[in-house]
RNA sequence: GCCCGGGUGGCGGAAUGGCAGACGCGAUGGACUCAAAAUCCAUUGUCCGAAAGGGCGUGCGGGUUCGAGUCCCGCCCCGGGCACCA
């Protein structure tokens, strides 16, 4: 489209300028109060695609907004520059992921400047810098040395294939190996985990203070899964000790344990490690079976099999029995795959009548129920699932058949029992968590390596912090094996123990990518620390980040991982010592769709930016965001978005047209008194800024664009008639000036032509209250809440002086018709009912 | 299955319990033009009506209220998250 204004030249000409002079540097020992607007570290894929250019422009304009509203504002840039795409096009084409990344980098760099966001460009960080890396590693070893990061045998998916581990994003929905198309199965390694579980109370207990979407806080309460319960001691059949042979006991975790008189039978997990002692010779070949089909099952097999909605819980019968110690009376124990051996303690009592997995499973197995709290009337006859015959009953209720406990409500039961159980000396009171360790092992070339080297005499050796930071060796052929260059590169593997100095291997797996965006945001405010992650007074100068921007996919994992990090942090001494939470207020933008599904490259459906760049500009592109609708809903991307965009384009024309008019252009001003005319659009002008002010304030930016559009349409047909000089002006500077954080490159550009500096230095203008108060206001009236008349008040009118006015209305007396009126609601200035 | 969101014109969307549909897109008509583009003006929920005007309208059914898109109860549909966590 043809464009009122060289669009192209403006726009690089502010990006360099920006840049140059460094507009959005900042320093610590700024006196203006620090604000710290942080966008979410993105990998590097290449040039920015939509969703980038919505995310990135909600935080630019915080970045100008709060700029103006004088503030130091951090506005850091980064890349999440570790990870599999980089790996795999090495794998692909032979370069080398470094080259790779770095390409991939600079596009997207580019990308992001054409866009006239702006951030402080010194302190960017790369994760696959040695400095980075360097950094990465000591924080390691300091959560090493605090026992915050620990190594644990653990199941992994393994591609008999490739002979390797394959991360959760490799393996296939049919469970099978993406390179090779073997079944994969389950292996226990020696893999690296970090402590998280150590926080979840406290990562449970901190979300509420956040002022974070409340979704986001739901989703992170039900991934740490706090439960509150009692583990207790099943002793096996015959085997109390009395014999002299040790005593055997299982040990369960339940919520219900007011349901213990309820137990018909017990499940142990098939990864157990008592399945052996319990499987009598009998049942050996049927628990054998059972564990090798486990073992062989991809977590998705086991769940479509077996799981909620499944076909039926698989299990067997070991031939032992526990003896439920509420009743005395001994029960079953069966091997089943519907018991996670890592949860709880991979065993459990079975409430056939209070627990609807449990239900499933004993009818599948024949096995009895016994209720223990009394279900509705009829729950046996319809009450169960679609409406027929019973089924668990797991809503409240009377305790009945559980002696004691009889007549009791469920909550003041579960008391009891756990209290009987403690003083019986057989269980306790126990929280049991969803959440796990965080496994940080990846056998992956492209990532930080794990900074520790093994030792035949010394074990686990870390390395001394001055050898780091330890980096992958560049010589290394990447092979389309599945397994890491570094494990089968001898020059890397072997070494020498920092401890004796005898032979060693290093460490041949590397971190997780998470790891890098779990403090990226603190080394940000103190970017070239060589002797530190970061200085701790300078990070608190800044942090707690006051507003973090990104994508709600990242609502669990990357949110989760960098709050125990910056908690973590500051317990090991690496962090400030008060820093608890690492973002204050988190805002998660809607995703663009297209055809229904979310806008990405692995769907093919990528719009690419860069296009409407060279053609409506990046204003219109940014405008075009803010004005599609609320920040937080997703964006469909149609067959109208196109003219939807040239439309912000259009409105940008005008402004600019309105705001430089061309030579002779422009009618003649006067300059005299101001006239009712001149006084509405000053009015106007005031309140558009209060308008733009607060729909600010409340990221409601789709009204703030309309605010600005309607704005214009009053102001143009004013300003082309015999319009006042300096009402205009004020209207056009105010409106650049709340334009100035949206459309940076318009606002800027026209602003210095009209008075020679910049536009994103002035201060926010302020709304003059005087000027935003309504002088009259149209009143409503109504008859029985149909409107029959508007009056214009004043809108202090009071309220018997607005039912007279209504009443006096030749619309009402029409409408009544000679009616009395019932009652007069009177609700001045804006409305009054006259009700019949 | 459970937990969140959300259903408003042809479309994206506005609306502290008080004029439903701001603003924009699209569409229609007009001005300008040899013509087109661009620009500008007007109309645009729906039905009845020549008009003035009136009826009906925010997924469905109830309720609270002088008054409900908004609050309450019960459904339906769409989107997302979690999903054997005892």
């Amino acid at each position: 489209m043809a464009r009122a204004y060289d669009v192209t030249g403006i726009e690089k000409k502010w990006q360099q300028r920006w840049a140059d002079e460094g507009t959005y540097e900042v320093e610590a020992d700024d006196p203006r109060p620090p604000w710290y607007v942080l966008t979410m570290y993105p990998y590097p894929s290449g040039p920015a695609h939509m969703g980038h250019v919505r995310n990135y422009t909600f935080g630019d304009l915080l970045v100008r907004h709060r700029t103006m509203l004088g503030h130091a504002v951090l506005s850091p840039f980064g890349f999440d520059s570790f990870g599999l795409p980089a790996e795999n096009a090495a794998i692909k084409t032979g370069t080398h992921p470094r080259v790779f990344t770095d390409a991939r980098i600079a596009e997207l760099k580019e990308s992001i400047v054409s866009l006239g966001a702006v951030y402080d460009w010194r302190r960017e960080i790369r994760s696959h810098d040695p400095e980075y890396i360097r950094a990465n590693q000591v924080i390691f070893l300091r959560l090493l040395a605090h026992d915050l990061a620990y190594r644990a045998n653990a199941p992994v998916n393994w591609c008999p294939g490739c002979q390797t581990v394959l991360a959760n994003e490799q393996v296939l929905a049919d469970g099978t190996c993406e390179r090779s198309g073997d079944p994969v199965v389950k292996r226990d390694l020696e893999q690296w985990f970090f402590r998280i579980t150590r926080y979840a109370d406290e990562l449970l207990a901190d979300l509420e203070a956040l002022d974070w979407p409340e979704r986001v806080k739901t989703m992170q309460r039900n991934w740490i899964g706090r439960s509150e319960g009692a583990e207790y001691d099943l002793t096996v059949a015959g085997r109390d000790g009395s014999d002299g042979r040790p005593p055997l006991v299982l040990r369960v975790f339940t919520t219900r344990p007011d349901t213990s008189f309820g137990m018909t039978y017990a499940v142990v997990a098939p990864e157990h490690p008592m399945v052996d002692d319990l499987t009598t010779p009998e049942h050996r070949a049927a628990v054998d079976e059972l564990r090798a089909r486990a073992a062989a099952s991809s977590d998705i097999e086991r769940m479509s099999e077996s799981g909620a909605g499944g076909l039926g819980k698989r299990g067997a019968f070991t031939g032992s029995s526990v003896v439920n110690p509420f009743t005395g009376l001994p029960v079953p124990v069966y091997v089943a795959d519907y018991v996670l051996m890592g949860y709880g303690t991979g065993a459990i009592m079975a409430v056939p009548a209070e627990d609807t997995r449990d239900w499933e499973f004993a009818q599948a197995h024949g096995l009895p129920f016994v209720r223990t709290v009394r279900p509705p009337d009829g729950w046996d006859e319809h009450g169960g699932p679609e409406g027929g015959p019973g089924g668990a009953y797991t809503g409240p209720g009377e305790k009945i058949n559980s002696a004691w406990l009889d007549g009791l409500d469920i909550p003041t039961a579960k008391e009891r029992a756990t209290e009987w159980l403690e003083s019986e000396g057989i269980g306790e009171r126990k929280v049991n968590y969803r959440l796990r360790d965080w496994l940080v092992s990846r056998q992956r070339f492209w990532g930080c390596p794990i900074p520790v080297v093994y030792c035949a005499d010394h074990g686990i050796v870390p390395v001394p912090e001055d050898q780091l930071p330890v980096l992958a060796p560049d010589d290394v052929a990447f092979l389309p094996t599945g397994e890491s260059p570094l494990a089968t590169h001898e020059g890397f593997r072997t070494t020498t123990c920092p401890v004796c100095g005898g032979p060693a291997t290093r460490e041949t797996d590397t971190m997780d990518t998470f790891v890098d965006s779990s403090w990226y945001f603190l080394r940000f405010t103190d970017p070239h620390n060589k002797t530190e992650p970061f200085d701790p007074a300078t990070a608190l100068h800044w942090m707690p980040v006051d507003q973090y921007i990104g994508g709600i996919e990242h609502a669990i994992l990357h949110l989760l991982y960098a709050r125990f990090y910056t908690k973590a942090l500051a317990d090991v001494g690496l962090g400030p010592a008060g820093l608890r939470e690492p973002f204050a207020r988190l805002f998660t933008q809607g995703m663009i769709r297209m055809d229904g599904t979310k806008m990405s490259k692995s769907k093919g459906n990528l719009v690419a930016p860069s296009t409407y760049l060279s053609t409506v500009g990046a204003d219109a592109l940014r405008l075009f965001h803010l004005f599609v609708g609320p920040p937080a809903d997703d964006v469909d991307w149609t067959a109208q978005t196109d003219s939807v965009i040239e439309g912000c384009g259009r409105y940008l024309d005008r402004v600019w047209r309105f705001a430089v008019p061309e030579d002779g252009a422009a009618p003649p001003r006067h300059d005299g008194t101001l006239t009712p005319e001149d006084l509405a659009v000053r009015k106007a002008t005031h309140r558009l800024i209060d308008r733009v002010t607060r729909d600010y304030e409340r990221w409601s930016y789709n009204t703030a664009v309309a605010a600005c559009m309607e704005f214009v349409n009053l102001l143009q047909p004013y300003a082309r008639g015999d319009a006042h000089a300096a009402v205009v002006d004020e209207a056009v500077d105010s409106l650049l000036l709340v334009l100035a954080p949206m459309t940076p490159h318009l606002a800027a550009e026209a602003w210095e032509r009209r008075h020679g500096d910049h536009v994103h230095l002035h201060a926010w203008p302020v709304a003059d209250p005087a000027l935003v108060a309504e002088d009259t206001v149209t009143m409503v009236i109504q008859v029985n809440g149909k409107v029959r008349d508007r009056l214009d008040v004043d809108p202090a009118i009071g309220e018997d002086a607005a039912a007279a006015a209504a009443l006096a209305s030749p619309a009402v007396v029409a409408a009544l018709a000679g009616a009395e009126p019932r009652r007069v609601v009177s609700r001045p200035p804006r409305l009054v009912n006259v009700v019949v």
